[in-house]
DNA sequence: TTGCTCCTCACGTCACGTGAGGTGGC
DNA sequence: TTGCTCCTCACGTCACGTGAGGTGGC
């Protein structure tokens, strides 16, 4: 006797809660339908359309509020189109970016790795078979992890150099040795000694100081930096001390290094 | 001189605004960092490790107050991978349901197309070509969406018969009449006629009256569906006479058709 | 009659955002 | 010094959800 569907058989139908419908009449963003004799709102399909559009287009993540202007713009079909299409790519995107988010989510299951990207996990991971210490290899995941969160755009630089200098195994010697000192005097003469050699290796592999590209952007930067490399200090002040003599004979050598 | 990165690169580290990290650390889900001298936070590599874990968790729909009680059962490891798995399962889902509305929002430019699956558009569009007028086949279409909304099991079924009744010439031919008829006087004898011919012809081709099982399903919902035949009886009160002579003839023959 | 759906109105909630009013760092 | 970032506190917002208190339909 009566035309049309309940609002519970149209919330059904566009998949939503009947709270949900209610809400989108008192916004204005669909008309109210007819009632019956009960008061009952009941639902044609022209109001299922309308209901089918709103739904699709808020699903889709586009503000209710922008909704009924993008709809009621339907007779300017090309205007309509481009909104569409739009709302369509902004969909497309947020797909592709919950994807990427259910890779981190399986990463999260392994620790800290989902905090690293998998280039750096792996040279994390060769360190142990070179002989490092588990504290050295935390140490530098610390490093990386903040120069990433400082310096986002020379990441990729760093990790780099830190690839070339892990090919090199007479730089890993040196640095190596460097882990011993920590347990040296500050005043023990082996450490001015060690930092020679280190600012000779470093003179005679550049590769190892990095693209010059990549120094520029990290000199701008010079505070991080400083930062990253002292972030032990207070634990081994030994590093600290042969870090910046290194860094002294390097510049006497000519090659810009960040001033301390 | 300190320890760690400030909250604008923890936020731009994570992806995030600087308001939702303080919102994280208001409702105890982030514990606050370490200060500095200036009473800044100081966010180190643990402090970024909780925050890619929670907002991991969160961008996969994982609701905050959830989020840590599922970090802290990270011991736990086996309980931890089960919850992971099945946060990804439901991001899975969410994908999924966003790629289906992506399709459902380049149907909305096409009309009310949005409204219906495409077999039934199909069926629609198969009508103007078999001599419907454009109003007939508006009212076909009206139907269909409310019977999808009132009873979304029956209405395979419900296509099903469709199908039946439009690879049927003679019943095709015997409809048109009926729409014909609604020019009549509602006294016309031809009615009582075509009312006969149109119940022969079912008896004559039972699938036209569909699936047994179907039918069930219509007789549970016998209300809908004298709605829905009914629903343009107030245009044309001579269909719905037609239609309630054509089923009284059908119930004298032992065929059970809802009772009006 | 019982349970289910519907009605309105007011307030709650979730995950932040906005804005005021102020200090610190290059 | 200027602009940028940081601080707290309080209130706003978006898209609904909850719950009270009540009526209608099979």
């Amino acid at each position: 006797m009566v035309n049309g569907v309940t609002i519970g058989q149209a919330a059904a139908f566009v998949g939503v809660t009947v709270k949900t419908l209610r809400h989108y009449h008192q916004n204005g963003l669909v008309a109210e339908p007819p009632r019956d004799t009960s008061g009952y709102r009941r639902y044609g399909s022209a109001e299922l359309l309308r209901l089918v559009q709103v739904r699709t287009l808020a699903a889709a993540g586009v503000p209710l509020a922008e909704i009924g202007p993008l709809l009621d713009a339907d007779g300017d079909t090309g205007e309509f189109a481009a909104a569409l299409a739009d709302v369509g790519r902004r969909l497309t995107e947020r797909i592709e970016e919950l994807s990427a988010r259910r890779d981190t989510l399986y990463r999260l299951a392994e620790g800290d790795r989902a905090l690293l990207p998998e280039r750096a996990c792996v040279l994390l991971d060769r360190m142990p078979g070179l002989g490092f210490g588990p504290d050295y290899v935390d140490a530098q995941r610390e490093a990386l992890v903040l120069a990433r969160a400082m310096v986002p755009e020379g990441f990729d630089g760093f990790l780099t150099r830190l690839e070339h200098c892990l090919d090199d195994p007479g730089y890993v010697d040196l640095v190596k040795r460097g882990c011993e000192a920590e347990g040296w005097e500050p005043d023990d003469p082996r450490i001015e000694e060690l930092a020679t050699a280190m600012a000779d290796h470093y003179l005679a592999n550049p590769a190892l100081l990095g693209d010059p590209a990549d120094r520029r952007a990290w000199r701008g930067a010079a505070a991080q930096y400083r930062l990253i490399n002292d972030h032990r200090g207070d634990r081994a002040p030994v590093s600290a001390r042969l870090t910046a003599l290194t860094e002294a004979r390097l510049r006497a050598a000519g090659v810009p290094a960040p001033h301390r």
